[in-house]
This record gives structure tokens, C-alpha cells and sequence, in this order.
DNA sequence: CCTATCATGTAATCCGTTACATGATTAT
DNA sequence: ATAATCATGTAACGGATTACATGATAGG
């Protein structure tokens, strides 16, 4: 059994499975899709990589299909879960970091007027997905990811407001 | 002369030095450390290798010191001058990534009161820090990192009242 | 003088990104 | 049938992190 540090990546897939049982890659990814990659985008490649290290390391077991395709299917084990809840139940101080390129660009002596108008228009859309996902969450949603989604919208909105004030 | 991706990391080379002219890697370090470092941190070993990838693709010069620690000495070339400036008046639509561990974790079914009361805690600290940066800034620091600051400072108050009402 | 801490780097590792590839489905 | 898109992976590369190491400076 092979040691590995465990990542946000890993957390991410030891949540999902957790939520969703036996899952393949590519369900991982569309799971991803519709949720935590809206605050934590993750290339594909690191589904079908990173279960496969969880995988050596006993976080979770994989099988594979019968005939057909033989798809890999990961479900997540007793050690997995708890190194999920030891790591949820740690409450962290660290803090975000704003890493948004157009405020690097900014910061570096970027044009704020023209900056802001792209940028207006693109946490705008965002905000209208955000809102469109919430109006029509389904009520068995858990309550994880609505404050998340709520701690998006919010940021959403300082994010335009920011940019309208520098768009004058 | 090497051919090399330019990353955001690169950038933040490329913009201190434009700004703070011929610096070692230290300075760079202390650079980071009180400015663009608030939203975009970099291991100080980033400060030393990242200046070398540069040189090696003609976007940095290096020069040592004559005699005692004869210690690296880097100015951004006319090349380099040429791809910041580039960077920067290319507008962006790309949003930020609110990748924030405590969002993680409460996505994935974190106590809501356990992890706002010190998520509250380290974004009040971080916003008087903030503010103390902004009321005691020189005259002569530039609009951008104003304008990132009042960007961080919008944000922090966004995050302490969300995680307040989570606080219940 | 001794010992922290600051300053300055190098090396190894590894995760994440990018690129490549191909098999299955669906639409036209 | 054919093209397009969806689904499923693998491999290579490189930037970022981590760990290691040592030289200077200041404080006690």
C-alpha cells in the first residue's frame, strides 16, 4: 500500500464518491461539471488519474466492468471515508486567494476602463447561471452545496459592483 | 535562446521589475510579500528559478555582483517590456476561481458553525490588515495595486458577512 | 561568542496541464 | 453511411511545491 498525500483534487473525488456511491470517471466529471467546478474547475484527466492513486493508497477500491467496455468503477472505502471526515471536521484558517488574471492585469497597470467592461459582462453571466442553478435546485439537494452556491452569488456581486465603479 | 510558455508567475516577475527596476530575487521576495503576494502567493524558490526561465528566453538580462556574494541581479529586457505590455492591454474574460479550502469543506458537509466562526475570525484579521495597508499607503504607490486592494478589501467584507450569517 | 534569524540558493519530487488517441453513440 | 460529438483513457512535460543546505548578520 502505497503512502500519498491527499490534495483538494483528492478531497474532491472522496466527496463525490462518498455522495454519489460507485462512480466512473466520466460520471465524476459531470458531477463535477454541475457543481463544485464552479469554484473549483479540475482538467478530466484528473478524474481518471486521481482515483487511480486514491486507488494505491486504500482511500478507495476500484473494479472493473464485465464485458463491454470494462470501465473502471471507483467506490470509496472505510479508510477513505475517514480521512474525508477527518478532513471536514478540521476547521482550516486559511484563506482564499483572489487569483483572477484580471486583476493581476490590473494590478500591473492594465487600462481599468477597458478591463472592467469584459469583465462586467462575464460575472454578470455568471451571476444569471448561479441564480438560474439555485431557483431550480431540487429540494434534496444538501445544504453544503447551496451555501457554497450562496457564498458564489455573493462574490459574484462584489465582483460586479467592483468592476462597475472602476468602469465609471 | 529558449522558447518558454509565459505563465501568471512569469508576469508578476516581468511587472516588479518594471516597477522596482534591477532587483534580486530577495527583493522580488519582499515585493511579493507586501503587495501582489495578498492575492497571488509564490514560493520564494519561484522568485529564483522563475527569473532564471525568463533569462534563458531573453525576457530578463542577469548580471552578478562583482566581489562578495556576487549575488543575481536581474532588469526586464526590452523583449520583456514588450510581452508584459502585451499581457496587459489584452482584455480578459477568464473569472476567478473562488478556490478557497474552507468553501471545499463546507461544500462537502463541513460544520457551518465550526468552520465560520474561524473562517470570520482570519477574513476580519485579514481585513484589518487591509486597511492599515490602504490608510498608510505613499503617495506615489500607482492606481493598480490601489485598485486590487479596494478589490481584496470588497472581497473580505463579502466573505466576514457571509460567514457571519452562516455563524447564525 | 553563540545562536537565532535573515538571506540565498539547489535538487528532487509530484501534481496538474496539455497533447495525443481511439472507441462508442447520435444525428443527418 | 458519414460526420460529429460523447466517452474513455494514456503519456509526456513542466511549473510549483517541498525539502535540503549553507552563508551572512544581528541580538543576547
Amino acid at each position: 500500500m502505497q503512502e500519498i498525500r491527499l490534495t483538494p483534487t483528492s478531497y474532491i473525488v472522496l466527496g463525490l464518491l462518498e455522495f454519489a456511491g460507485e462512480s466512473t470517471p466520466y460520471a465524476l466529471k459531470q458531477l463535477v461539471a454541475g457543481s463544485v467546478g464552479y469554484f473549483w474547475t479540475l482538467q478530466h484527466a484528473q478524474l481518471y488519474t486521481e482515483p487511480e492513486r486514491l486507488a494505491a493508497a486504500g482511500y478507495v477500491s476500484e473494479t472493473r466492468e464485465e464485458g463491454g467496455r470494462r470501465r473502471r468503477l471507483y467506490t470509496i472505502t472505510d479508510r477513505g471515508r475517514a480521512a474525508l471526515e477527518a478532513w471536514r471536521s478540521e476547521t482550516t484558517t486559511e484563506l482564499a486567494e483572489l487569483r483572477e488574471p484580471a486583476l493581476l492585469k490590473l494590478f500591473f497597470g492594465a487600462d481599468p476602463k477597458r478591463l472592467a467592461a469584459a469583465q462586467v459582462e462575464a460575472n454578470r453571466a455568471r451571476l444569471v447561471e448561479y441564480e438560474a442553478i439555485r431557483d431550480s435546485m431540487p429540494d434534496d439537494v444538501p445544504p453544503g452545496p447551496r451555501q457554497a452556491l450562496e457564498m458564489g452569488i455573493r462574490f459574484e456581486r462584489a465582483a460586479i459592483e467592483f468592476w462597475e465603479d472602476l468602469a465609471g
